[in-house]
DNA sequence: TTGATAATTTAGTAAACGATAAACAATCAA
DNA sequence: TTGATTGTTTATCGTTTACTAAATTATCAA
């Protein structure tokens, strides 16, 4: 419970991306890749969460002083919901767009599961998934970061419960199916499974608890082994 | 990131709690209930976890001076054991506990799964787990801490997979069931519960989802609606 | 009453935190 | 070349962090 004073200032304040109309960029350019940098911010924010992130460690690991991270990216929240919006655009695949790209409804949920299960235990990568583990016990001050990751958790839950009812609508799934309830259970299982990566779990532990949990399916044959 | 000194000083630090020997305690006596002080300083280390939980937080909860509660407990990371200690004598039931007395395989995850989902929405308690919520973004020194909740964590695992292997001894499973896998399952459905918790989900959605994980239990019979 | 013991009060410590002021350097538009 | 613009460098800023030294106070044993 820190965090500094977080007044944004003047001229141009976190930047503007894409440079707008013709002529080329004014003033001294960047000395450093913008991109690049905020990948390896990513990456520190995915392995040690927002809090126990310094901006020490930030800044030393992208090799540029404070003020340029300043510049560059803003303050330390904006910093973190920038790289989180990177992370859903590289890494994030279990969100809402491989929900939405299956074919069937089963096929969103194992696609899920497997690619968390993959995704989470991804050698030379943080493990398990930067909007579960990176922003579970946050400061005082950081409720504009609590709400965004809610809503963004809350958003995949909300995809995969749509994607659930499409499919009683289609007759992939009985109409008596409680889409609500079987969404919060596929997200209950990814959020476990990214914790239980952190902890150390192998992949095929993972694999495992995702084909268990596949055997939720309406309709599934309960033979037992996994 | 960062972490105070963490040297242990000479006297008595952290004090042997009960008296040895006869006759009664020497020395000026504790200004304020040791018992009182250490619940309250694990319900602020469930709900603000430890790393975003101050020792002001929890000196001006307590209503004592840092030199008291140093007396008394040690230093930050010990008492946060010692915090998690009392939680799971008095709120982790759903610890190795409940698992070994319930009568049957299939009662102690019933009975894990859904005391967590009323444990984890308690009115007028911190939502989630403390062993789950409350040590997940370490700083970078505290490694004592993630080893033990890693411990802890995995104890249940283990714990449940003892019970899952008893059932299939005792012909309460299939023979051919993988326990492990069972286990990890279950488990990761429990962390996913108290992450949810922590976001917000209702006790009902809780219930649902752990309706839903009992249908992997082997053999359940498979008609939709959870 | 005296000495030993041990907790409390008071007032700090050094280090780390997030964030910034001011001077400087590099680019563009004119 | 000049002025505007903008990023970088350097050196911090004020706050909070976990933690503690020193003096004081309250109890027990003798």
């Amino acid at each position: 419970m820190r965090e500094g004073k977080a007044t944004r200032k003047g001229p141009s304040a976190a930047v503007d991306p894409p440079v707008k109309s013709t002529g080329r960029r004014r003033g001294r350019p960047w000395s450093f890749d913008r991109a690049a940098a905020l990948e390896k911010a990513m990456l520190i924010f995915w392995r040690h969460g927002y809090e126990a992130t310094s901006l020490n460690d930030l800044t030393s690991a992208i090799g540029v002083a404070p003020p340029s991270l300043y510049a560059a990216f803003g303050d330390k929240k904006q910093l973190f919901l920038s790289a989180v919006e990177r992370y859903l655009e590289v890494y994030g695949g279990g969100g809402a767009g491989i929900i939405q790209r299956a074919p069937t409804a089963r096929d969103a949920v194992y696609e899920l599961l497997h690619g968390a299960a993959r995704g989470f235990t991804q050698p030379g990568r943080p493990r398990g998934c930067l909007l579960v583990n990176g922003a579970i016990n946050l400061p005082e001050g950081a409720d504009e970061i609590r709400d965004a990751m809610v809503a963004l958790r809350s958003k995949v839950e909300k995809s995969l419960g749509g994607k659930l009812r499409a499919g009683i609508r289609s007759g992939e799934l009985p109409r008596e199916t409680d889409a609500a309830a079987l969404a919060a259970f596929y997200l209950s299982v990814n959020h476990g499974m990214a914790l239980m990566a952190q902890d150390g779990a192998s992949r095929a532990t993972l694999l495992a608890v995702a084909d268990q949990a596949m055997r939720v399916w309406p309709g599934t044959r309960q033979a037992p082994r996994g």
